[in-house]
DNA sequence: CGAGGCCTTGACCGCGGTCAATGCCCGTGG
DNA sequence: CCACGGGCATTGACCGCGGTCAAGGCCTCG
């Protein structure tokens, strides 16, 4: 249940099956049926996600009602509104199951406790920090500046699972365009 | 020359002005021309630099040639190419002092140093990580499905420090539109 | 005082959004 | 197991936002 989880560890650092077992019980199981809210925007976000199986989105409605996609987190990786579990705000983002799917969550206190005396978990926060800074990065040089069909582009050569798993509707809104815009984007090839 | 860095570290942790003074070496001091070059796009950038007083811009050059402005660093603020530093792969960004300007700058190596063996710097670090984090979310949802006047509103609410500071071009190309638009945006305030 | 860069404005145009219609796929219940 | 309904994908017609190009005025700096 845990083991993907001491894969994800074992490979940002060092750490051996016995150390992580003495603290794997901060993080929880949960079974997620598809479509179902994790959290909705609004609500302080104080839990870290990692997802065995399945698929997490995170995305939140603009003021025009439409739905805007921000990041997917498919299995063996971590997912939350960080910057609400960051600064306990309120999450400007909902977090979803597209998939059914599995998980385990921890909570904000439990994991400073263990970043603190747990050098692994802070190498761990420190690594999802630096990729989630580093994905954001990708992004904004994606949007700014490029026309819609470079952006597909790029999403085919960097991220081919989301095209190939994902329904056009929600990749068009990660993409930050219409579904009917990427229907002709993709007959154009 | 070193006390804005003082402050900044110490608004971020606990720090003694003793203590600070004992590694305060390693972050050497130069002065910038207008327009001077720190990094130039497709070298490995493997410093933190520091700005004691002037302005810093990170901008790349798109395939056609269009200049595209990611970030500023401003009096008191770290700015770097971190995606580079993290990674050591070439940075994507040149990084220009836009004004005259003084900075302070440190060795990744020294900082990898000062990282593992003063606890506050691995806070600042760990601080400068988080807002960078912050800061480009905040830029995603500020690109992915909003006009260009809400885009210049959101300037104006949260930046507005750019729009007084900076000149039209450079601001443009930091919101992803021409100068053209920009002007015509600005007479329908 | 001259030259070059920046800002502005007008004319034009094309990309991508909106709206409507159609067909397909898939899940659900009889 | 089949029939139905609803959501999703596609496509056409239309349009408006924002980009491009050209021209003119202003300010700055050499």
């Amino acid at each position: 249940m845990h083991s993907a989880l001491f894969e994800y560890i074992n490979e940002k650092t060092t750490i051996d099956r016995k150390k992580f077992d003495e603290f794997a019980h901060y993080f929880k199981f949960a079974n997620l049926k598809k479509k179902e809210l994790l959290l909705k925007q609004g609500q302080i976000c104080d839990k870290l996600f990692f997802v065995n199986s399945g698929c997490l989105r995170l995305y939140h409605l603009n003021e025009e009602g439409k739905e805007l996609t921000r990041y997917f987190a498919f299995e063996g990786k971590f997912g939350t509104d960080l910057t609400s579990f960051i600064t306990s705000e309120p999450a400007k983002d909902n977090i979803q199951a597209i998939e059914k799917s599995e998980i385990l969550f921890v909570n904000k206190k439990d994991f400073q406790h263990l970043k603190i005396n747990e050098p692994s978990i802070n190498a761990v926060y420190m690594d999802i920090l630096e990729m989630a800074y580093i994905t954001s990065v990708k992004r904004i040089y994606n949007f700014q500046g490029e026309d819609t069909l470079k952006r597909l582009k790029w999403l085919m050569a960097y991220q081919p699972r989301i095209l190939s798993r994902l329904p056009n509707k929600i990749i068009a809104s990660y993409l930050g365009i219409t579904p009917y815009t990427l229907s002709r984007l993709k007959s154009k090839l």
